[in-house]
DNA sequence: TCCAATTACTACTCCCACGTAGCAATATGC
DNA sequence: GCATATTGCTACGTGGGAGTAGTAATTGGA
């Protein structure tokens, strides 16, 4: 029986300790990518432990179950995606090929976490829209002021109304962004520039 | 021992039998009505069969695994999603508004299959994709095709290219059916009706 | 009225991922 | 160097949903 000798159970190897915080930070990114790359499913507690080179009641320890991590994450991303489109925007639109442009270069810089942004994520429990929901009422009304002075500028009628007209940029932004994610080859981010700056053209100088 | 007198096991009442062409009929509409009002993850087997009135191996008889049964469904409804889209277009366009009104009208007399059409459904394995991309594939390449005259008829300049252009009219129709589909109330069909009439009038008229 | 085919049901097994209890190693203050 | 807190690990229990084997009810035809 107690052949507890040679093949005994080998136990793991210990992981060097970390601080905290910033173990938290480190489960986070690991689920950000997870999400990324394999989708919400993908993101077991074991999985995010793993990745990080620990196991699961580490992950425990920090975030009290799952859907409190994947919570967490969702916040952290919105927030940070949201401080940078923030920082893009300027007080008043002038050219918006350089907007989208901007906006699609912190895209490319940041893929992951646009990827979790702009790709919905179908069958969250509803507290993981909150942040979503929040972050996009924001830009919501932040776009929907920006555009008011735009439409004055080209006098549309009254029937192009900014909320909708809101809706429809932001849109468009989300599509941009999905298609540079997934088929970058296919539709370089130039391209939509281009064809922004010949749309504003048309309007503005037919 | 024997108590199987008062209390007995209380067998459960046989459902009717029905043939199973038409069975499979209505476990597929079962399943649709969970993706659209619950999500894909509300789709078990037990659940599924629950809402039919029937049992589980009902379920199996007709489809193999989960997996079956969700991609049929999802062939089924983009298949006669796409019939309903192609029924609309016309060869030419001549009111883009009016095609936009007839494709919301016919999104709110299917809202679940169109819930499950637009609604992007995240996590799926990739063959769940096969469906989605076929359909939406065969309609880009078709508004690509209606989309070259209407952009020659307003002197279009040469960047806003047509690929770009069917994305982006192919991404604001499902933006609208989503919105139509979440908020009934504040985006009334109209109201994006009237939306694009105005900026066509603004790009033809000025 | 009986038989065979069809349809449905009961009662499992299996697996996977969540979540936890308790122990082991490593830092840190004295 | 030694106590103690901190961080990590092993080894479970648990629940829920996929999938299956075998049986029972129903129906349609002879």
């Amino acid at each position: 029986m107690e052949t507890r000798q040679m093949q005994s159970k080998k136990r793991r190897a210990y992981a060097p300790r970390v601080p905290a915080e910033q173990r938290r930070t480190e489960l986070l990114d690991a689920a950000l990518h997870l999400v990324a790359t394999q989708g919400q499913r993908a993101v077991t507690m074991d999985a995010v432990a793993d990745r990080v080179g620990v196991t699961k009641p580490v992950v425990y320890g920090l975030f009290a179950s799952r859907t409190e991590l994947l919570t967490a994450l969702l916040r952290r991303e919105h927030e940070q995606g949201l401080a940078q489109l923030l920082a893009i925007l300027p007080d008043r639109i002038t050219d918006p090929g350089q907007v989208l442009a901007d906006f699609l270069r912190v895209v490319r810089v940041t893929p992951d976490r646009w990827h979790c942004i702009v790709m919905p994520m179908a069958d969250m429990p509803p507290e993981f829209h909150d942040a979503r929901e929040h972050a996009r009422a924001v830009v919501l009304r932040r776009t929907e002021k920006l555009v008011g002075p735009l439409l004055r500028a080209v006098h549309a009628p009254e029937g192009l109304a900014p909320d909708i007209v809101a809706q429809t940029v932001v849109a468009l932004f989300e599509m941009a962004a999905r298609l540079v994610l997934t088929d970058q080859e296919a539709f370089a981010p130039e391209r939509f520039i281009t064809a922004i700056r010949a749309a504003v053209g048309l309007v503005t100088g037919g």
